[in-house]
DNA sequence: CTGTTAGCGCATTCAA
DNA sequence: TTGAATGCGCTAACAG
């Protein structure tokens, strides 16, 4: 290429950095011209490898089918657009083994910054970020004895306004489903801010039914827990029990059986509400608490960012509020089908 | 790092590339040490820069929120895992300036192969890769004017089988829906298929509706012709009309739309079936054609990584069966809601 | 078995 | 304004 415009390559890499107030008019029109005749792509890779930053930024999830993590990832393609990043999409599929892999991964590639939608409670997953000065940022969870920025949701808030809404409408029993809880922060944060937002109103809360769909076993007896619960409410006369489910893919789950169960009728027997704001919802009119997901996935980038730039100083928490989407679901008498 | 063992930085590689039989043992404990020491990373970009190749593959996607996408995903990440490369996922939200941006950067960071699930039919976005000498494989669609291997859905015969599908359960009217068809290769596909498949059982086809989700207006005009289509089967008294839709997103929409129109017991008055099977197709007991789309992903890698490898020879093609997923909705008599 | 030499493709001194 | 020299971190000859 250098010799191809019949100069050296100092003068080449100036062009491609853009510094043509250096350059002779006609020095710079000789290398555009080569460049279009030879199609000539400079190589990222030896680029970054001389300055040191290669403008890769890593994004770790745990888990792509979640409708969730696509809409944080949108936002995450923005922000990464609008600052100059190429992101690095990583796709743990739920196994700790995978996430501990890319993250090797993504450090020996040198990426400048990671976003991590963690899997759990595995710090010494991420220390090798710390071990390669790369700044993380976390994504709806925390992860213990990882000291990073987080953004999320703000869950007690979100979880207030779920609970505020089914008391609204009349429901005086509520459910509570959610996954294994320990392991994860923002469920474990639901789930109290369940048992938060009952208290204050004055309502004893039962525990909450736990439900893992990695786990027959539990699956299973998680929904006849569920069934047991309907039936009784039922049976005493009340209004329909209302199950508050602390995200999509559990609540897909549920409302699947209830089908199974109940048939297409099943909502005339159970109220469904749910964090997330999956597609599914509106076909079959489920309230929902829909995410900020666009607004966290961006900022996440811009936390980064900044970090990556330079700026120190404690880590920062960014909770965003959910917003309550009323659908049929959770209006007290159902309309019979016409 | 070589010095910190104590030795040459050529033993160090030959340690990281696994040479061991070269190593004696005490050089190669010193150097394991001082890895533990440093917390030490072999680069990447380094590593790629010197001997051309980096184990980084592309994947070009058009839309991450169609679950086919992420169906694909799955398969692509596996093949990946087991051939050793890093899949860099990239996500062109269905924007050919985005799809025309990723296709430069991939190429500049020179990343081994490349599958591509293309926007449209501009070969234009697409001879960067040439240029540089990068192996494509396209998944789904086909790209007029880029010759390369091509993994997909068998398009004839899945929509064969949803025909058969419904002649057998005795629907007598049958409309096609799809999104506009003529840039891409297995709408256009899909389209004649039907027309094909139904000429072949003696059936005339209604054209098909055109449905543009990007554009409102012809959303909702196809909208419009779909009710009217409706009602008119529904007059004549016959059985409800059969909705064949060439792709889970157009599915939704539809029947997003029937539940307003109709109700909740909007499949009373449409039979629907879709090729692909989205999450919420079990939900609602839509009939479906499954893609077996972790074989396609999967597949795709194979093709790509043969030619790195330096396989020539003409283009391939493999088109893989779909499945037939039979649920409530094209039962022809609906149980009535208990 | 081990170290020395030479570059991968580029950006950054420093001189000219 | 330009170019020559140097080195980013690593691997691949080539010698010892």
């Amino acid at each position: 290429m250098a010799r191809e415009a019949g100069t050296g390559k100092t003068s080449v890499s100036r062009y491609l950095n853009g510094e043509m107030q250096v350059l002779s008019e006609d020095l710079r029109q000789r290398i555009e011209a080569a460049i279009q005749r030879l199609n000539y792509r400079p190589n990222q890779m030896a680029r970054g490898l001389k300055r040191g930053r290669n403008r890769l930024l890593g994004m770790l999830v745990a888990d792509l089918t979640n409708p969730y993590t696509i809409e944080v990832l949108q936002g995450v393609e923005a922000a990464c657009h609008a600052l100059g990043y190429m992101p690095l999409i990583c796709h743990a599929a739920n196994e700790i083994e995978m996430e501990r892999r890319f993250v090797q991964l993504l450090t020996t590639y040198r990426v400048e910054g990671l976003i991590v939608n963690a899997l759990g409670a595995e710090e010494a997953v991420l220390r090798p970020l710390r071990g390669g000065g790369i700044p993380a940022v976390l994504v709806d969870r925390t992860v213990e004895g990882f000291d990073a920025d987080l953004v999320g949701l703000d869950n007690g808030d979100a979880v207030s306004l779920g609970v505020q809404h089914l008391l609204d409408q009349g429901f005086d029993a509520i459910q509570f489903i959610v996954q294994p809880f320990q392991q994860v922060s923002s469920r474990r944060e639901r789930e109290r801010a369940f048992r938060e937002a009952m208290a204050a109103r004055g309502r004893p809360a039962e525990p909450a039914v736990v439900l893992d769909p990695n786990d027959a076993a539990s699956t299973e007896r998680a929904l006849a827990e569920i069934a047991a619960r309907i039936d009784a409410v039922h049976r005493r006369g009340g209004k329909r029990l209302a199950l508050f489910v602390a995200n999509a893919p559990v609540a897909l789950i549920v409302a699947r059986h209830l089908r199974t169960q109940f048939g297409a009728a099943w909502q005339d027997r159970a109220a469904l509400l749910s964090i997330d704001d999956p597609e599914w919802a509106e076909l079959i009119g489920i309230t929902t608490i829909r995410q900020p997901t666009y607004d966290i996935g961006y900022k996440a980038v811009e936390f980064v960012h900044e970090r990556i730039e330079g700026v120190t100083g404690d880590a920062r928490v960014v909770l965003l509020p959910g917003t309550l989407v009323e659908r049929a679901s959770t209006v007290h008498v159902i309309e019979a089908a016409s």
